[in-house]
DNA sequence: CTCCAAAACGAATGCTCGTTCTTTTATGCG
DNA sequence: CGCATAAAAGAACGAGCATTCGTTTTGGAG
């Protein structure tokens, strides 16, 4: 099997990765062995160290996807025109979230990515990175709400995006943590504390 | 050493605690082994064995610890008389998690219990009893809130909870993982999403 | 069709770690 | 003062794990 084609690779990159986030998610990064991930994918030892050259390096693979699903729903929301009034804004990442916080889905990983981001220094620059850049749309966000006049133009803009990003995991946590509120309840609590309109 | 006292007992459990924690603040729950524990109680094999029977034992307490500081704040705030405009018991528990979002603070151990509690069914529902008490007490202070007239009154005390109880965690987040905001910043960035007094 | 290097395989390795268990120490009571 | 016993010690164990490496398979170039 020689110089195989680039989608062949590509693909059986995609089988590891695939395997690997069912895995994790079912047992988390320390209870899954790799041996976990290799009998997953169907594949062997060897095949699976030729694409990934350690656990770690998995993970990584794995914190990107998550990740990445998270800056492509909030870099499309903030190139919306027009831009979505802040709290249309809200309901539409937090859609996104509720999407991905059942059983199946990412954020129950993105948790543990957080965790293991503040042992693993790379993981760690990483990770702040990435949430930074992910904190860094609704601050477009913000500062074309203000534009439009839906906020006082003299607010700080990074200062009202962190507290509009910090929403974000707000919800999912108490979600999957305690079962708590669903997507629609929790809007409705945010929106009587922003008063009525914004 | 037969039938020693009770504040012995109590001591060398304090002493075996407070060492676990320093070593899962540095290494977190899976670097750090029971080794490691040991050394930085000063103490044998045994003696921590005798104390507490499993590695997950130890977790357990640790978490313990930490939502139970949580819990005493938020106790304290919701009981305060007159009850706290919304916006100034927002700042009154962050001054706390400020102070606890630090190299030593328990809030690096908390993201860490979040991830343990989704393999851990133990650990899990420990932890959504006590993330659910702790939004309870955030759902006192909204009710208070509207018979104050600070809130309308037929807001669903709960959304509004959830919705200033998730400010929190998405607050330290920021903070542990990106460095981000300082409360004051983060506050400020509150205030202007919530219109004006609220 | 041949041949070779890339790809896949999987047995073996070596280490780490949680826990057990036997031995030693020390305390308070009689 | 010494005995009974709780507490502490720490050597040893055994399972589990990530990773290595020598071997086998296989696709495609010539």
């Amino acid at each position: 099997m020689p110089r195989v084609s680039e989608e062949h690779l590509a693909a059986r990159r995609r089988q590891i990765v695939e395997a690997a986030r069912r895995c994790f998610l079912r047992e988390g990064f320390h209870r899954t062995t790799m041996q976990d991930v290799i009998a997953e994918a169907g594949l062997s030892v060897g095949a699976v160290y030729r694409y990934f050259p350690s656990k770690a390096s998995l993970i990584s693979a794995i914190a990107e996807e998550t990740i990445g699903g998270a800056e492509e729903v909030l870099d499309e929301l903030a190139r919306q025109d027009p831009p979505l009034p802040l709290d249309k804004a809200l309901e539409y990442a937090l859609a996104y979230m509720e999407n991905q916080a059942g059983d199946e889905g990412m954020l129950r990983i993105a948790i543990q990515v957080w965790g293991e981001a503040q042992r693993d220094p790379a993981l760690g620059e990483f990770a702040a990175s990435r949430y930074t850049k992910l904190r860094g749309h609704f601050e477009v966000l913000v500062r074309r709400a203000q534009e439009a006049g839906e906020l006082p133009a003299d607010a700080d803009p990074a200062a009202v995006a962190a507290a509009l990003f910090g929403l974000l995991p707000g919800w999912f946590l108490q979600r999957i943590i305690t079962g708590g509120p669903d997507v629609a309840t929790y809007l409705s609590g945010v929106r009587v504390l922003f008063g009525r309109q914004r």
